[in-house]
DNA sequence: AATCCCCGTCTTTTT
DNA sequence: GACGGGGATT
């Protein structure tokens, strides 16, 4: 009778599947079959319980997450699932704060501030306030703004309990911050949240309306919620407490952004008659990989006690590679890679995690050379680069013209000869007036304060946009003639680089960003019906900020939401149920707020297929490939030497390991670098500890070292056996060698294999590993792994402050201003007096070149 | 007003 | 080694 096949789930799963009422608690492990259970769950309510889909609200952390969860879905209930609401945290918030937004002093045409604007405009109120940046780090800053909000307090509770002056200047950039934000209409990610949770909390009507809306809530991933996020949660679940969480404990890794484990540690209180599922049996991985990920995360002291098994058979061991380099290490896992094709397993099986970003780029490089196809997740994202954000200011002007940042960032780009003083100029006349950037400037153009040439830009600008904006119909059509209008294309043309070559293909690539997001949303338009249902079916279609006074043609863009006289129809059938709108394929501002919160281009993915899948450690939870390598498994990298001071970053790091462990199914690679160039300079590394916690039975070592390796690399070093005094110096050698040709190599310079042979072919240490791969020709003579970086590197000697520790009245020797005595130690912070300049220099104990003499 | 060059900072991870 | 900010130069 079922639709959904209830018997192909264990008895756990299952039991997951047919609770649906009342609170419900899943421990999800690994590869336990967790996304299964979310969408089994929900088609059973669908088919067999009467659920209606607008009822459901199932919220995910990425968007990755929450489109697999709607294909999963569709695959199962097929329409059904219509009108369903499977989003983001944050992307819930938008559409709640859209329909009421008005409610909190905000309009509905408002914008999402991402990373960068925000930090431009803390940089700017920083200006205002004289707050010296030197002294207090602007990203020191936003990060106790960002935690403040992530705990729900508002900027007067937090001056109130600020001591220390980092917290005392925060809460003024805090207090000015919002003040500025709602001026431009904005929110930033953190107010998003904020926000909605101020919106419940203070208007019971709407609380009570998403409520009666949303009877059946799920979360995924619950233990990287935050408490802005938890508290959400709570609130809509209050009625009705049919709220199921979805997590595992050993997969937190987000605590640097406010992720609170106390959520899932802790939801048995909150909900006294909750439910508890345990899921442990893991379905994707061999069993040697399964336990190389429990005796790994074993290790963490925090942690609900969990055994997760699995049925499969052994299978390969773990392969642990020791290259030379960073180079080489890229250039062996290129070979790997096609040889595990030529074994069978497809590019878009196989995976590359890395710890941090920049290790992108060598990988990315050998890759290229050795012609195997990848694509990378996340990192310098398509939605980031500078043109793309020009484009994407213009149209976010037209849509709120109180944008200030998006103004100031357009308004001499391209160049047209409105400078520094004017800018400044309008700047302070906004500032008088109290009215948006975009206002005064419009004013200025009849300032006689200003020159004439200045003021003859100005009007050209203030009269393109308003030109812009009496633009309408087809939104490609649109955004092609403000690009064009904007004259970026134009200048950059003029440039004549490849470099602006490359950048108007890009912009290109965006209008078919475009295309796609009209495709995608064409049908929203058909069930807007079952999604609109307003609560009074209110939102006036066209209203935009702030210029009405102005005249001139209104934004027909917003004129064009579709969904308004739906919205009113669905009204007048439900009574009372929260509004939903969803995005219009016609909408310049609906296409604005999809950008916004889009952090991976990887929709135009799909089609390519084939190519291997470059991404950090962090963007692969939730995925599964056949074949994983992690790059970079050494100290100060992973884990990352900003984690590893206190027991709890370090054990978020070895939860960070668990997570790269088990994505693979069959195959799995860890990979370090003896040494690795970091900030220019060529550094040695011990392998990671995490390498060392995996039994050796479990691992297999090969390339550089592997006889002498033992395993734990950190605390062992210096009685390592394998130290022989012929690979310290091959290594020193070859060290020198490799940086002065890496250094002078250009970037991306052609695949002209002919030239760079013998630069690709690298020191003498990776000639068994470049062409077949296997890693069985690896140099075997090579020094151990874990041999200390002042032995393999001459210049390291000035360099190696890392994990060393000062204490006041120690004496260091620096690089340039010589010897200088500690006077002050401020966490990672050196304050140091040296008597040859007779000045204090404040100085980063794990950058500075400094070492301690004795 | 635009450009160039020097300097310090920096790289965790993302909605 | 890259990037942005600040200052000097054109």
């Amino acid at each position: 009778m079922s639709t959904v096949d209830i018997d192909s789930l264990n008895e756990a799963q299952r039991e997951a599947v047919l609770c649906t009422e009342g609170p419900l608690l899943v421990l999800a492990g690994a590869g336990s079959g967790k996304t299964r259970v979310l969408t089994y769950r929900i088609a059973h309510m669908l088919s067999d319980l009467n659920v209606q889909p607008w009822q459901i609200l199932a919220i995910t952390f990425t968007n990755k997450a929450a489109a697999e969860m709607r294909e999963r879905l569709g695959a199962l209930v097929g329409p059904a699932a219509r009108g369903m609401w499977v989003s983001t945290f944050h992307s819930m918030c938008v559409r709640i704060l859209r329909v009421d937004c008005e409610r909190l002093g905000f309009d509905k045409g408002f914008t999402i501030y991402d990373d960068d604007d925000s930090k431009r405009l803390v940089k700017e109120i920083m200006a205002e306030l004289d707050i010296d940046p030197k002294r207090y780090p602007i990203q020191n800053i936003r990060s106790r703004i960002s935690q403040a909000k992530n705990e729900l307090i508002v900027p007067g509770d937090f001056a109130k309990d600020a001591r220390d002056p980092g917290a005392k200047v925060a809460a003024r950039v805090y207090e000015k911050l919002q003040q500025r934000l709602k001026a431009a209409n904005a929110f930033d990610f953190d107010d998003l949240l904020v926000y909605t949770w101020l919106l419940l909390k203070n208007h019971p009507d709407v609380l009570e309306a998403y409520q009666d809306r949303f009877r059946y809530i799920l979360v995924d991933e619950y233990q990287d919620t935050n408490h802005a996020q938890y508290e959400i949660c709570r609130m809509l679940a209050a009625k009705n407490k049919n709220i199921m969480v979805v997590g595992d404990d050993d997969q937190s890794i987000y605590s640097w952004r406010g992720a609170d484990i106390r959520n899932i540690l802790e939801f048995e209180q909150d909900y006294p008659n909750a439910h508890t599922v345990k899921l442990e049996e893991n379905y994707r991985s061999t069993g040697n990989i399964l336990a190389a990920a429990n005796a790994v995360v074993a290790n963490n002291i925090h942690r609900k006690q969990k055994r997760l098994y699995t049925q499969a058979g052994e299978g390969e061991k773990i392969n642990v590679y020791m290259a030379a380099d960073e180079r080489d290490e890229g250039r062996w896992i290129a070979a790997e890679i096609e040889h595990q094709r030529a074994e069978g397993i497809p590019y878009d099986q196989i995976a590359v995690f890395y710890r941090t970003n920049a290790q992108s780029r060598s990988l990315e490089d050998m890759l290229l050379r050795a012609g195997v196809p990848y694509r990378i997740v996340g990192g310098t994202r398509f939605f980031d680069r500078a043109e793309i954000r020009d484009v994407m200011a213009y149209l976010t002007l037209l849509v709120n013209p109180a944008d200030d940042i998006a103004a100031k960032r357009v308004i001499n780009t391209p160049r047209r000869g409105i400078g520094k003083t004017t800018i400044e100029y309008i700047e302070s006349a906004a500032r008088q007036a109290s009215m948006p950037f975009m206002m005064a400037a419009e004013l200025c153009v009849a300032d006689d304060h200003l020159q004439m040439r200045a003021r003859t830009a100005l009007g050209a600008f203030v009269s393109l946009i308003e030109e812009a904006r009496s633009y309408g119909g087809d939104l490609r059509k649109v955004i092609e003639a403000v690009i064009d209008k904007s004259g970026l294309i134009a200048a950059l043309q003029a440039e004549n680089t490849d470099e602006a070559r490359g950048r108007i293909e890009n912009i290109k690539e965006f209008l078919s960003v475009v295309d796609e997001y009209v495709e995608s949303h064409q049908d929203n338009d058909e069930d807007a019906f079952i999604e609109v249902v307003g609560t009074g079916g209110e939102e006036p279609a066209g209203e935009t900020f702030g210029d009405s006074g102005t005249g001139q043609g209104q934004l027909s863009m917003t004129t064009l939401v579709a969904s308004d006289s739906e919205g009113s129809f669905g009204a007048s059938g439900s009574e009372g149920l929260a509004a939903i709108r969803t995005l219009s394929p016609y909408s310049l501002a609906d296409f604005i707020e999809w950008v916004r919160l889009r952090t991976d281009l990887d929709a135009a993915e799909a089609e390519d297929g084939q190519a291997v899948t470059l991404m950090t450690v962090h963007s692969s939870k939730g995925l599964e490939f056949d074949c994983v390598f992690v790059a970079g498994m050494e100290e100060t990298l992973f884990p990352h030497s900003n984690s590893a001071h206190d027991e709890a970053g370090l054990e978020e790091e070895r939860r960070l390991a668990y997570v790269a462990i088990t994505r693979a199914r069959k195959k799995l690679y860890l990979t370090c670098a003896q040494t690795r160039k970091i900030f220019g300079d060529t550094v040695a590394n011990p392998a990671s500890r995490f390498v060392g916690e995996i039994p050796s039975e479990l691992r297999r070592t090969i390339g550089l070292g592997s006889s002498g390796f033992s395993g734990t690399g950190w605390e062992k070093r210096g009685s390592r056996r394998g130290i022989s005094g012929s690979g310290t110096e091959a290594g020193g050698g070859r060290v020198f060698g490799q940086s002065s040709a890496g250094g002078s190599r250009p970037r991306n310079a052609g695949r002209a294999a002919g030239s760079s042979f013998a630069d690709f072919m690298g020191g003498a240490s990776s000639r068994g590993t470049s062409g077949s791969g296997g890693g069985s020709g690896a140099s075997r003579s090579g020094s151990s792994l874990g041999s200390s970086g002042v032995r393999t590197n001459p210049n390291a000697g000035k360099k190696a402050a890392a994990n060393m520790t000062f204490a006041v009245g120690d004496t260091v020797d620096h690089k340039t201003f010589g010897k200088g005595k500690v006077i002050k130690v401020d966490g990672d912070l050196l304050h140091v007096h040296f008597a040859k300049t007779g000045k204090t220099k404040k100085l980063l104990k794990d950058y500075a070149p400094i070492v301690k003499i004795n």
